[in-house]
DNA sequence: AATTTGATAGTTTTGTTAAAAAAGTCAGGA
DNA sequence: TCCTGACTTTTTTAACAAAACTATCAAATT
């Protein structure tokens, strides 16, 4: 067992927060490893020394990032009152999230196709436990008969993150290259998914 | 008057339906004015006599179709017996059209941005034709006293139709590029979408 | 006069190459 | 074990020529 575990992680970190500001105010491919190591005052070669390419190094942060969200998530994991309150958590949760986080994903607009398929894995790890998180507040209703049961609660959880995902701004003049939405709608957006529940949780009921 | 306009508009037709075929197969950018021209063994100047340019006769391909379409939605306005009729009238109307056009759309998946302004009129035609649908059936249903008034049908009817358009495949593992849905998914789509009509429908009684 | 075309002009896409920038490696020092 | 400067390899950018395609037009045909 190595003695300087410790030091070693908490370079690690250091070098984490000084990657996430510089990803979240230029991107994934306008951040250079020089200027990620010239903020730290190290040679880019060190850089290498604890991560062992740049796209495992975005990776790390984002799943720094992930694992702060999933830990919201978790906490309140079968805490809920009634599915109404589970799923504006959840949204709300997101909404917060994405918001403040913003520009770290910049690579999802433009698209950046050169990040590691790994990324996904990570993706996929928070979708699984939003559907966690919303299959078991539904089951629990179920149980409390405040909802007739359900075949498959995680099928309804499913069809309800995609029509979240789906919602975007300009009904009436639809927009042509949206990929991702633009900051300034995040707050209409958000809006209109509480509508989203309202609807949908009556629908379960 | 020109007397031989009626000449003028079979020959439109024929290069319009020539078009369509050549759309359909190779999708816009991979579809030359010179292959449409030998398709119909006529010049491509003579193309340039019918339509100005490649994009207006791209269009005007578009506008057939959607005219088809819309005219698809409008004969059944108004004379829907119950909500989940009408809403399922619109997804199914919608999924053939996608089905049977598949290919036409290319340009949608690939970003051949090249395209001219003028199509986002013809797809907010589109969306205005499926939303005042909509919206009509939710009022008819409301003056029968069948569900409870809504404040703004039409904000609903755009969170509905914003929700279709958000189901994806994939649930599990989340794909990477998906911009436009892939044909073989389509089926897993529309039965989403019937899942996602029943939900809402239910909650907005 | 309305249609049609061959020839041609103008523009966009594609392919090539060289220089610059950035990623990534490594032998060796502290 | 941690760290660096110098180095190699890979990717991006810019410039430019060739090819492909769009678009135009004067002249021919009906």
């Amino acid at each position: 067992m190595n003695a300087s575990n410790d030091q070693q992680d908490i370079k690690r970190e250091k070098i984490l927060e000084a990657s996430y500001q510089r990803f979240l105010h230029y991107g994934y491919s306008k951040t250079t490893m020089n200027e990620i190591a010239g903020d730290l005052s190290m040679s880019k070669a060190l850089l290498y020394y604890y991560f062992p390419d740049k796209s495992e190094l975005y990776m790390a942060v984002m799943r720094k990032l992930a694992n702060d969200y999933l830990k919201q998530l978790e906490d309140k994991l079968g805490h809920f009152t009634d599915l109404r309150e589970a799923f504006l958590f959840q949204v709300n949760t997101h909404h917060d999230f994405i918001v403040s986080n913003y520009n770290f994903f910049d690579f999802f607009r433009l698209n950046e196709q050169n990040l590691p398929d790994t990324i996904w894995e990570t993706v996929g790890q928070i979708r699984g436990a939003e559907i966690k998180l919303l299959a078991n507040a539904i089951q629990a209703e179920v149980e409390k008969n405040n909802i007739k049961p359900v075949a498959n609660p995680i099928e309804i959880v499913e069809v309800f993150l995609d029509a979240l995902h789906g919602i975007k701004v300009g009904g009436s003049l639809p927009h042509k290259k949206l990929n991702f939405p633009h900051k300034e709608h995040l707050d209409e957006i958000h809006n209109k998914r509480l509508l989203l529940i309202d609807i949908f949780v009556k629908g379960l009921k």
